[in-house]
DNA sequence: ACCGTAACACTAACCGTTAGTTTAAATAAA
DNA sequence: TTTATTTAAACTAACGGTTAGTGTTACGGT
């Protein structure tokens, strides 16, 4: 049980793995994403097909390596968020910024990728909804009147439904703040006439 | 030309379809999705594997040949409604139909396997991704003041979520009306001091 | 120095899917 | 009827992602 996990093996483990996701997304961007076989990702990174596998549960997360850590922003900008701040003026900005984020220079093009590739499309939605069944998850340690798993899962997906199509948009970035309207409304109307759930 | 396609190519053809269908949907109900092969849908519905392949584009969408109507009727309860009946009310009222029809008992045993598989979730997710943005296209054709593509896209993921949420619910039928509690109050937030698109 | 194990290689296959080609039946044209 | 055209479907072979099975090596704790 290695308590500090600073030994030669995690290193190279972690080189092989960053090797490998740096010479796939090289790959894909040079050529294409469906013209990059997974025989050649591994050919190219100098490591067996097995290996890559190994490091990545398929074939579209060796193009999500770099947002891995979507899921606990969302979470965080909910539980860590400043005392005077409302949970969705909290998504909101995080949202902000996720999408400015993807939208940067040197983001674009991987994103652009994406955006054409009908695999990557559906990877990303079914990525999407883990996310949101996580953010709906973070909400349940909310203050303020108990709401039902139903109503903190529908906002979960609204908020991550606001990403997504912020990104396709003309003007991202009003395109988040347009959604975020409904979304400040449609959380406020979860309050009013809801019964509270029978058991507990 | 034929004006008629009444011929008999047709109908052997759609037998031919209709006997892989209900082979395909009968095998995995029995063995397990995962554990029904291609080849062995292909075998026990005596054809040949292409054969398969002319008439549905997946293994996966041998499952959902029966809701192959849940996009037009997403866009019908919009265009068809009674003239009295709000653009909200028309969707709950569908909604609440949808769910019924696909908890009904005998839908019910594939709907658990979709459940249970994640390649069918996926592809479930991708499928209803297009139904929505078939629903946002036909509210484009709605009276009242001028609402922008961002806000219909959002209104119309927003209600196939509540579809998917509604069926994961303890309670659907309610989780349908918490849902769409929510819905309307952000389709009517939605009109508030929005600015319309600059262009057009 | 020793041994367990984690990382990786190699082979060979499985499975969904597609291309290319061919057969045969239904329909249209003569 | 006979001929020609169309088209559903068969057959063969493969491609590409993914996994199982089996070693081999090198690191790490003792």
């Amino acid at each position: 049980m290695p308590e500090q996990p600073s030994g030669r093996r995690e290193r190279k483990k972690a080189a092989t793995r960053q090797k490998i996701a740096d010479t796939a997304l090289r790959l894909f961007l040079e050529r294409g994403y469906d013209a990059v076989g997974i025989r050649d990702v591994a050919a190219e990174a100098d490591v067996a097909v097995t290996t890559v596998f190994a490091h990545f549960a398929s074939k579209e997360a060796l193009v999500f390596e770099r947002d891995a850590d979507f899921e606990q922003r969302l979470a965080r900008a909910v539980t860590d968020r400043a005392p005077g701040e409302s949970l969705v003026a909290a998504l909101r900005r995080e949202i902000h910024a996720l999408v400015r984020h993807c939208l940067a220079d040197d983001a674009a093009p991987a994103w652009h990728m994406i955006d054409t590739s009908p695999a990557l499309r559906e990877y990303e939605g079914a990525m999407r909804l883990r996310h949101a069944e996580a953010l709906a998850t973070a909400l349940a340690d909310e203050p303020g009147p108990p709401r039902s798993d139903t109503v903190r899962r529908a906002i979960a997906r609204f908020v991550v439904d606001a990403f997504a199509l912020a990104r396709d948009a003309d003007d991202p970035q009003a395109a988040v703040d347009d959604i975020f309207r409904m979304i400040e409304a449609a959380w406020e109307a979860a309050d009013t006439g809801v019964r509270v759930p029978l058991s507990g």
